[in-house]
DNA sequence: TTATTATATAAACACTTTATTATATAACTA
DNA sequence: TAGTTATATAATAAAGTGTTTATATAATAA
């Protein structure tokens, strides 16, 4: 389990989450990513260092700008870290849904 | 989109996510999720506060305690923004392939 | 070559987070 | 009732984060 400090902490900026957003509708530069944004280009350029750092997201090279996407392994690793929480949850609503049953049960007991 | 921010930069700390992980064994209080850690229990208690203001984890009242368990809202919440991702990613995937296919084809073509 | 564009890095600063110690409160126990 | 246990809150110090301005560098355009 490398980084995931690393991949949540880059999640929790909403810039940040917004660039990942607009990266899903494919590759872009720097200077496109930052338009939308009311805050300077080395911002930009500081969250998308954090994302990198973060497996977040690749970038290659063209000439000036460098273009940059989407990568996989920092979403597979949180989604397996996800992955034991949601089964518990799930077993929890189970042992509920027991638990209620067993409420019942015991009504049932108490009133005879 | 309630508080993304929240979720996960509460789960971008290793002491709550080792909460979690210790919660989605089951229910228990303050003192014992305390216990595995080099930090004093005002520490952990403020852990739980960002826990559970980020809607990852609820407590009830027990005496003198504060049973935790998971709750599962934040983390569908988290979920369902991660899919967006996930969806990106998948087809970015599939371009790869048409991309790599189309090479084949464009050498086929140029070798011609 | 000079000017411009695309991007990165560094210094400085405000703001937030995490931890500690000290203390408060409510619930048990003897 | 007095002492102990479980937990929360407040003050505070240390460390981290996000931003800006200023500047550097490499690529492109004129």
């Amino acid at each position: 389990m490398p980084n995931l400090d690393a991949s949540f902490s880059a999640m929790a900026d909403p810039t940040r989450r917004a660039i990942l957003a607009r990266l899903a509708l494919g590759e872009t530069t720097v200077m496109e990513l930052a338009k939308p944004f009311a805050m300077t280009q080395p911002a930009v350029s500081r969250h998308l260092k954090v994302l990198e750092g973060a497996g977040l997201i690749m970038r290659r090279i063209d000439g000036a700008r460098r273009p940059c996407r989407l990568a996989p392994s920092a979403i597979v690793e949180i989604d397996q870290w996800l992955d034991g929480l949601r089964q518990a949850l799930a077993k929890n609503y189970d042992r509920l849904d027991e638990v209620l049953a067993g409420v019942k049960t015991e009504r049932r007991k108490a009133r005879r």
